[in-house]
DNA sequence: GTGACTTATAGTCCGTGGTCTGATAAGCAA
DNA sequence: TTGCTTATCAGACCACGGACTATAAGTCAC
């Protein structure tokens, strides 16, 4: 794999903005995604690779749709 | 995590058709995206759960936009 | 000061993501 | 028939996804 990571970066860049318009802690928003917290952390870090599952979980977690998650 | 896998078969369902549309066999879309050509055929099928970056690395094989493979 | 809230970060652990080898089978052309 | 292409499938392997615990540090109110 070895890519240049910056697809995580702007995924995560991506996520935290739209979670923090809708007014949510890291924490809150992890519980309500049924994910960890750190982990949610590393995502909006752009340290984390999430998979397929977990992208689909944050947009309804963020209640968008997916395609809207990368309007980057 | 166990969710209803219909992510995956959805996606899976999205790439196999724009893969067919560019006129490319598993095997030679797997060689120019850089990925396991049994595993491009786990994807396809719903079976694989791709990460972030594979994703990414898909889209750029079909030489399309991120946003116009979640188009379901 | 103390306390609640928020985030970053390190570390461990188990399950799975992703690669590889190889076998199988269907379709089609020569 | 033979040969080539395509896709499915099994098994093994290593690296990493994702959960968890715990610490640290920042902000704000009291």
């Amino acid at each position: 794999m070895r890519k240049s990571d910056k697809i995580k970066v702007l995924f995560g860049q991506r996520v935290k903005k739209l979670r923090q318009q809708a007014g949510m802690s890291q924490e809150t928003f992890a519980d309500k995604c049924g994910l960890d917290r750190t982990y949610v952390s590393g995502i909006e870090r752009g340290i984390r690779n999430p998979t397929l599952e977990v992208i689909e979980v944050i947009a309804r977690g963020l209640e968008i749709e997916l395609t809207h998650l990368f309007d980057f």
